[in-house]
DNA sequence: TCAACTTGTCTAATAAAATAGACAACATGG
DNA sequence: CCATGTTGTCTATTTTATTAGACAAGTTGA
């Protein structure tokens, strides 16, 4: 890692160096509490001057992923990737009790729109119809995870907007529609950079990378209910199939 | 987008604007052989330079996703993302069998080592104990989509590597020592750049993002046969679970 | 042919990234 | 206390990214 491949990746120095550290202390190479290696030290390993090194130390402050004292050096201040399972009963608060102490949900809009090709073809109904869209945010430990785009048919489900309003549970209020239970059907994964607003939402860093889920749910009979677009900070989550 | 946002996130503009481009191409919503707006209405839509555009459209047609004719504009050349499906029986080749032609697997580099925490747990071994591993690279159509490290335990297949150089498939290999079929039991997906030697090897630009799988097979007991670490370059590939 | 549009190529000026060195401030163990 | 090693802060210089403007060269359709 040199400072002369910065013009070939179009990435600073200082935050290659932010990466590469964040990856060993997501990846459980660190542990927490665990101290780094000196700014001097560090600053020999990337092959960089000790003040990029603390410019990447820097931004890893601010995410809050270690802490530095001066006189002493720096320590890892938060914890390795949690795991986000995906299979057939695939549920967001299920998934991660045991890994989190509070988990939420939250509603930031809904509106009604005419479905596009996509859509249209992850549930089955023609393009131009009318689906509700929701957009959500889910924490664990008011730690934003995940940023969610909903779509369901809007004949199927009238007013979910508002019961969803409600109980900001996809699992309570299709059960308010007598829908005891439901299934995934497919999940496609992918990966990109987050833009201005997942940014902003997820409280990231800007440029993180976000693993995309884009999932249909059915009912028991294999009937699309809902299509979902999720994103999840890479370096906080994981999925498992 | 704007260039005051670069010191903030560490990503050069001409980078942010070359992501924002190839994220509309893979993901579909400009097909091949559509031209993209001029390089003035593109500086004006992304609050750039004309000179700033200009070195993210190099960096595009540089990896082969568009190609830009003098007084004309710039073409998209690539088609979209292909899917790799992930399931119980996952097999590389079958796998995108339709989705390109001529499909290879090559294997860079084989050797033995200790297997560490990580490779002891997902083969059920004891960490310490001898392990084979395999460092391959697979491709379609001559272009790179998957690097992968693959480790099996040696004492139960002790000279796989000489057989699988002789001829590089997982599925065949393990067929020579009278496994005639195997299941996928547990996939880990997480994301991540890519580093110096991935970006070599899956001929990528620099600050690529890689969709990372960790996989365990298994014989049709559940016992361990391997464990393999794929990295996919999010641009080209999707998994679909 | 020509007007209007496109990309290609120069020069120049400014903003930011990265390097280099020096020294202050704090922490730790002898 | 003090020697040593750490982080914090300052100045200065070089390299790169970005902006700005002008004009050449190629394409297209009237």
């Amino acid at each position: 890692m040199s400072a002369s491949d910065s013009h070939l990746s179009g990435v600073a120095l200082w935050r290659r160096i932010a990466d590469a550290i964040r990856l060993d202390i997501v990846g459980g190479k660190r542990l927490p509490g665990e101290r780094l290696p000196g700014e001097t030290e560090l600053a020999e390993r990337f092959s960089a001057n000790r003040h990029t090194v603390r410019r990447a130390l820097a931004a890893l402050q601010a995410e809050g992923v270690i802490r530095t004292e001066q006189g002493r050096g720096s320590f890892v201040d938060q914890a390795r990737r949690v795991s986000y399972r995906i299979g057939k009963r695939t549920r967001f608060s299920e998934n991660l009790a045991g890994q989190a102490g509070t988990i939420s949900r939250h509603m930031l809009s809904s509106r009604l729109e005419n479905a596009n090709a996509n859509v249209a073809a992850a549930l089955g109904i023609r393009a131009g119809n009318k689906v509700t869209r929701l957009e959500t945010v889910s924490s664990a430990d008011n730690r934003p995870m995940s940023r969610a785009s909903i779509w369901l048919s809007y004949v199927a489900f009238p007013d979910f907007a508002t019961r969803f309003a409600e109980n900001p549970s996809i699992t309570a209020t299709l059960a308010s529609y007598g829908l005891a239970d439901y299934a995934r059907a497919s999940t496609r994964i992918s990966a990109r950079h987050a833009d201005a607003d997942e940014t902003a939402t997820l409280k990231l860093a800007p440029g993180a990378i976000l693993l995309v889920s884009e999932a249909v749910d059915t009912d028991l009979a294999g009937k699309p209910l809902l299509y979902a677009l999720s994103r999840f900070p890479a370096d906080l989550m994981e999925l498992v199939v």
